[in-house]
DNA sequence: CTTGAGCGC
């Protein structure tokens, strides 16, 4: 990966107006851009330091021994909610310290080269990983108002998440301002064992809360319970207001058993 | 701000 020019300082003057505050964003990275076509790659930027070197995995037969270097485990995180500016440089930034960061990646669109909004960042093992998930889920993300949203990667690194069973939403609303998923899902996972997740909705450019968000159940009774005695309590500094989830599943298909779902649409 | 959308070429 190209180093970018300007990799992780603040977006200076900032103006008031979301809209605007995207523009200039936008234009500072076809800036970025241009740059990066017509000039060498730059050296990287004092204080950036190089991510380590993970430790070999394949020494003798302590790799299959189920050891430290499983093959399988899953040593990589899916960060959401990322500004435009915030690039790899500026994620190797922020855990280069724990020296168990092996790479950062920001996803972009394959036409514009936009962020994506999205990136992936590797350590050296899954205990690393499971420890920055802990220590910086819900923490505010540095030059930046809004916090971290970190989850393990799923899809890439080949584990499933389909072998627990369905999902049975609710939806939250009334939340107040500073209420995160993390704080979300504890609220009610407090009450009901069977809480899978909790999302909290934000803008995509803020990150600034919309007040309302999603809480996943395992077991439809504990949902369907949630629903009736959660709605009303405290959640932070004010009482939600508990509704069912408006889901995109449509009833039928369990009727599509994966054929004919063209004919849904007839 | 009251029904998101979030998995890599």
């Amino acid at each position: 990966m190209m180093q970018q020019p300007g990799a992780g300082v603040a977006p200076q003057q900032m103006a008031s107006d979301p809209q605007q505050q995207y523009q200039q964003q936008w234009a500072m990275m076809q800036q970025q851009q241009q740059q990066q076509q017509q000039s060498q790659p730059v050296p990287p930027p004092s204080g950036w330091t190089p991510p380590p070197v993970p430790p070999p995995v394949q020494y003798g037969a302590s790799a299959a021994s189920g050891g430290a270097g499983d093959p399988n485990e899953i040593k990589s995180l899916w960060i959401g909610d990322l500004q435009q500016w915030m690039d790899e440089n500026y994620l190797m930034n922020i855990f280069s310290h724990t020296g168990e960061i092996v790479s950062a990646k920001v996803i972009r669109n394959k036409q514009t080269h936009l962020p994506e909004g999205y990136g992936f960042i590797e350590f050296v093992s899954r205990a690393a990983a499971e420890r920055v998930l802990q220590s910086y889920n819900g923490a505010q993300m540095p030059n930046s108002e809004q916090n971290f949203r970190l989850n393990w990667a799923t899809l890439g690194a080949g584990e499933r998440r389909q072998d627990d069973g369905p999902d049975y939403t609710i939806f939250v609303g009334d939340l107040a301002a500073d209420v995160t998923d993390y704080q979300l899902q504890e609220t009610f996972k407090n009450v009901y064992s069977s809480v899978k997740g909790a999302k909290v909705v934000t803008d995509r450019f803020t990150g600034r809360s919309k007040g309302y968000g999603f809480v996943r159940f395992g077991n439809e009774a504990e949902q369907q319970r949630a629903m009736i005695e959660m709605n009303g309590q405290y959640c932070s500094t004010r009482q939600m207001r508990i509704g069912p989830a408006a889901t995109k599943k449509p009833l039928t298909q369990q009727f599509q058993k994966g054929m004919f779902k063209w004919s849904l649409y007839v």
